[in-house]
DNA sequence: TTGCTTACTTACTAGTAAGTAAGTAACTTG
DNA sequence: CAAGTTACTTACTTACTAGTAAGTAAGCAA
């Protein structure tokens, strides 16, 4: 694998998180790699080429995550996913999903199938959790697995948007009722 | 009152909703008014200032709209309020805090503090409807009124994120949800 | 050693961004 | 009626955008 193309989706990723896609520049990935913006053009031919790069080493990462998570009581799961949002708010990123839904209209058909996909992978997964946890006796909640599903997600998508204005403790706030409000 | 002014404002307004604030310019503004691009700047020197009349407009809607509200019970003021994020739903819009927290960092301080101002306003006035709906039984909910408020404000937020990913159907599914779990 | 591929650089284009200076027509005010 | 104000237009600048064409140095393959 060459290093320069990794070191180019991870640093658009980071861009993504933090400014936006619609406001970063390919300048603003070849100065820090001290490359010239046509190394970038030449690793991804558009900018919808390396946003969808970037979405899909998220949903590698995902994907690996849960593999590993697998065998926890679900109470657990949740709360390492929790984990994962809480670094990105101490890093002062925002979710993939937060970033780019609000620029959805503006990203090419391909970009915004695959924000389709990593939407779905994520609720079907935490449908899932909360399903089992149900079952288990692990989770305690009204209505279906899948509300409620887009319920967690969608606490979690904003914790980290309202951490950003309001500051981390809403980041913390929200993550900790969310799952204490699943326990009883 | 000019009403170009206002109706440029009311295009900045929907071009931050559907595409967001990097994404358009004043061009996309000056063309559907049929005026020239100086004519923008003229009323709004910068984009910025742009920015702040939209937030200003937002913040007297949301403060007239609350103020409308008051005699009403809490349970139906808290019902009207998602019927306002319906309505954006509906027309393809996410809400202004939505759209601009991923862009955060990439606005002037003016705009951001003005940005704060308007997360504080919401989240005060849904605490302190939650206090009282408490109160009157109304509704019933674990922990805080102010935690329970960040639930339901990052609830709105992000289900007008997921529709526009998932479809309209994500929203009615968390606004019914959200609102059912404080009845009991 | 010849030729092909990889990973770039150099140098450029065409388009668009925000923003401005100067001019003007219409309206308002003293 | 004269002077100023309002609401623009015309014409422009500077800076940056994504993207490309052509060249090149290094490595590998037959």
């Amino acid at each position: 694998m060459t290093l320069m193309k990794d070191k180019i989706v991870t640093l658009a990723d980071k861009l993504i998180r933090v400014k936006g896609f619609n406001a970063f520049s390919y300048k603003d990935i070849a100065d820090p790699l001290s490359v010239k913006n046509a190394a970038v053009h030449y690793h991804f031919p558009s900018k919808a080429d390396l946003g969808m790069a970037v979405i899909g080493e998220e949903m590698q990462r995902f994907q690996h995550s849960v593999q590993q998570w697998q065998q926890l009581p679900e109470e657990e799961q949740l709360a390492l996913l929790v984990d994962v949002f809480r670094k990105h708010c101490y890093a002062g990123n925002v979710c993939l999903m937060g970033s780019l839904a609000p620029d959805y209209e503006t990203l090419t058909p391909q970009m915004q199938e695959k924000i389709n996909e990593m939407a779905e992978a994520i609720v079907e997964w935490v449908t899932t959790c909360l399903e089992k946890g149900r079952k288990n006796k692990r989770f305690h909640f009204k209505g279906t697995a899948g509300d409620r599903a887009l319920l967690v997600i969608s606490n979690l998508q904003s914790s980290l948007l309202l951490a950003r204005v309001m500051g981390p403790e809403a980041f913390d706030r929200i993550g900790r009722q969310l799952l204490e409000d699943l326990r009883s």
